[in-house]
DNA sequence: CGTTCGATGCACT
DNA sequence: GTGCATCGAACGT
């Protein structure tokens, strides 16, 4: 299918943050394929974005974000779940564009399969059937469905490991609102989602 | 329905 | 030593 061209990432980040919107993350592993319309993003642009990992400058975590575009920022937060970036803009321009929700496309069983196996092993019973909407619902469940980790970061999404590709799926309407999570730089709304859809974190309005 | 809170590992200061 | 771009279990209403 139509992999994605390196010009697409090498945009403001801005345009390329709701263009996301629609397009198919796409995971190649021995144990199957994964992918899932990206339908929630998050824009970090620049060190003077307060919110964004490339705010106190170049380091070693960060550095995927001052290389060429089109590459995988992924990081390891709360010391639990990994978070995958898709970086924009020319080099040296740090900039990036996080993965927060896909609806499920491929490899349902196999998503499902890295989901119940849990990380803390702390629940006793059978494990409730995760709804197809919630396997990739919030930046954490995605990445552990899609099996993307601290491996990934620097991967070159016009390889065929990890990829994003249009298939063609258009979105209906985009909504903007201020980014989650964060305690800084909350003023900016660049946060950007498919309007109404199933598998948006938070508020989906 | 809503809110609170603990888990957990590593990069950064 | 500190602080997270989160998640879900366990409460309260």
């Amino acid at each position: 299918m139509a992999r994605l061209p390196r010009r697409f990432y090498a945009r403001p980040t801005l345009e390329v943050a709701p263009d996301l919107l629609g397009k198919v993350l796409v995971h190649r592993t021995p144990a199957g394929v994964t992918s899932g319309i990206i339908v929630e993003v998050e824009a970090y642009v620049g060190e003077s974005d307060p919110a964004c990992h490339a705010a106190p400058g170049p380091t070693t975590r960060n550095a995927p974000m001052y290389g060429p575009p089109g590459h995988a920022y992924v990081y390891l937060n709360y010391g639990v779940h990994y978070l995958v970036n898709v970086v924009t803009e020319p080099q040296a321009s740090p900039a990036a564009v996080l993965i927060r929700a896909l609806e499920p496309l491929d490899g349902l069983d196999l998503m499902r399969r890295r989901r119940r196996r849990s990380r803390t092993a702390r629940h006793t019973g059978p494990a409730a059937r995760i709804p197809d909407a919630a396997l990739c619902k919030g930046p954490g469940n995605a990445t552990h469905a899609m099996g993307i980790t601290l491996t990934h970061t620097g991967a070159d999404l016009l390889g065929n490991t990890l990829r994003i590709e249009d298939r063609g799926y258009r979105v209906e309407k985009i909504c903007w609102s201020p980014r989650i999570g964060i305690s800084v730089g909350t003023e900016r709304p660049w946060r950007c989602f498919v309007e109404g859809h199933r598998s948006v974190s938070g508020r989906r309005m």
